[in-house]
DNA sequence: AATGGGACCTGCGCGC
DNA sequence: TGCGCGCAGGTCCCAT
C-alpha cells in the first residue's frame, strides 16, 4: 500500500496526535502482523513506553520510544494506522494515555510490526538504497548509467532507491516522457535529468496532497489522500491519454501492472 | 545482474 | 445469487 508519500503523510499526521503520548495498553487481535519479538513479549515490552519521535525511511515508519526502543511499521499492501480506533480490520490496537486508540489495520496481513533496539540493524533497512530527496541529479545519473535493467522495475527496486512503488513509478515515467520498458542505461543525459526532476516533483506534490487513496490507503484521520486526482496513467488502462488521447496501455512487468502512453513516452 | 514465477493473505469486481 | 478468475499500494525466495 503506502509508498513514500503515503508513509510521509502518516508520519506527519501521527506526529500531531501521538508524539509525547504513552502507550498504556496493546491489544493484539491478530498476532500474525507482529514479526518481532514474540507477540506476548511485544505487548509486555511496549506497554508503558512513550512515543518520543516519529520518522520515515523509505516506506518504513519508525516510532522512537522511551528506553531506547523503536517500533517499526511496514504497511505492505493494505496496512493502515487510524485514530480514533474501532476499525473493522484492526489487528493491533494501541491505547494511548490520552485515552485515544490507534488501530493498526491490515486486511491482507502482509504488514509487519517490530519492536527493536536498533532499527538501523534490520536486514530490510540495511539493504535500502538512498532516499530520493537525499540524491543530487548527478548521483542519480551515475546510478542509472550502471544498470541494464528496465527502468520501471528499477525505480521500484528498494535497494536502488527507496520509497517508490507501483503507482509513482508509472506516474514519474509518464511525466518524464520515458517508456517504462527502456533500459536504464539507454537513457540520454537529458532523459536522466528529466527523470530526476519529475521524480522529485511528483513525490513532493503527492506529499503535499496527502498521498494517493486508490484502494485501502487512508490518512490517520481515516480520510482519503487527495493525490489520486492528479494521476495521469496509473489505473487508467484503455482510457485516453490526457495529452494525446491515445488509449493508455497496461502491461505486466515483473508481475506488476505498468501503465503508460506509448505515444507520449519514448 | 536480470528476469520470471510463486508465495504470503483477503476481498473486490467482472463475466457467465 | 453463485462461481471462478484476475486483480490489488510490497517484499522475499527460488530457478534459470
Amino acid at each position: 500500500m503506502p509508498e513514500l508519500p503515503e508513509v510521509e503523510t502518516i508520519k506527519t499526521d501521527l506526529e500531531k496526535i501521538a508524539c509525547g503520548q504513552k502507550i498504556v495498553r496493546v491489544l493484539i487481535h491478530n498476532p500474525k502482523v507482529i514479526r518481532q519479538p514474540a507477540p506476548a513479549v511485544f505487548k509486555r515490552s511496549l506497554e508503558g513506553l512513550r512515543i518520543k519521535h516519529i520518522f520515515r525511511r523509505g516506506k518504513l515508519l519508525i516510532l522512537e520510544l522511551s528506553h531506547g526502543k523503536f517500533l517499526t511499521v511496514h504497511f505492505k499492501m493494505t496496512g493502515q494506522l487510524v485514530a480514533p480506533g474501532g476499525s473493522k480490520n484492526s489487528r493491533v490496537a494501541f491505547v494511548l494515555d490520552g485515552g485515544m486508540i490507534l488501530d493498526f489495520n491490515d486486511q491482507r496481513l502482509f504488514g509487519e510490526l517490530r519492536l527493536v533496539n536498533d532499527w538501523k540493524k534490520l536486514e530490510f533497512v540495511q539493504r535500502l538504497g538512498p532516499e530520493p530527496f537525499d540524491l543530487t541529479s548527478a548521483d542519480f545519473k551515475d546510478m542509472l548509467a550502471k544498470r541494464k535493467t528496465r527502468i520501471k522495475p528499477l525505480l521500484m527496486e528498494q535497494s536502488f532507491i527507496s520509497g517508490i512503488g507501483n503507482i509513482y513509478a508509472s506516474e514519474i515515467l509518464f511525466r518524464a516522457k520515458i517508456n517504462p520498458q527502456r533500459q536504464a542505461q539507454s537513457l540520454s543525459p537529458k532523459e536522466q535529468g528529466a527523470l530526476y526532476k519529475e521524480m522529485i516533483k511528483v513525490l513532493k506534490s503527492a506529499i503535499k496532497h496527502g498521498g494517493s487513496s486508490v484502494d485501502d490507503y487512508v490518512r490517520v484521520s481515516g480520510k482519503n489522500g487527495d493525490y489520486a486526482r492528479f494521476h495521469q496513467v496509473y489505473g487508467r488502462g484503455g482510457k485516453p491519454c490526457f495529452i494525446c488521447s491515445r488509449p493508455v496501455e497496461r502491461i505486466a512487468q515483473g508481475g506488476r501492472g505498468t501503465y503508460f502512453c506509448a505515444k507520449c513516452q519514448k
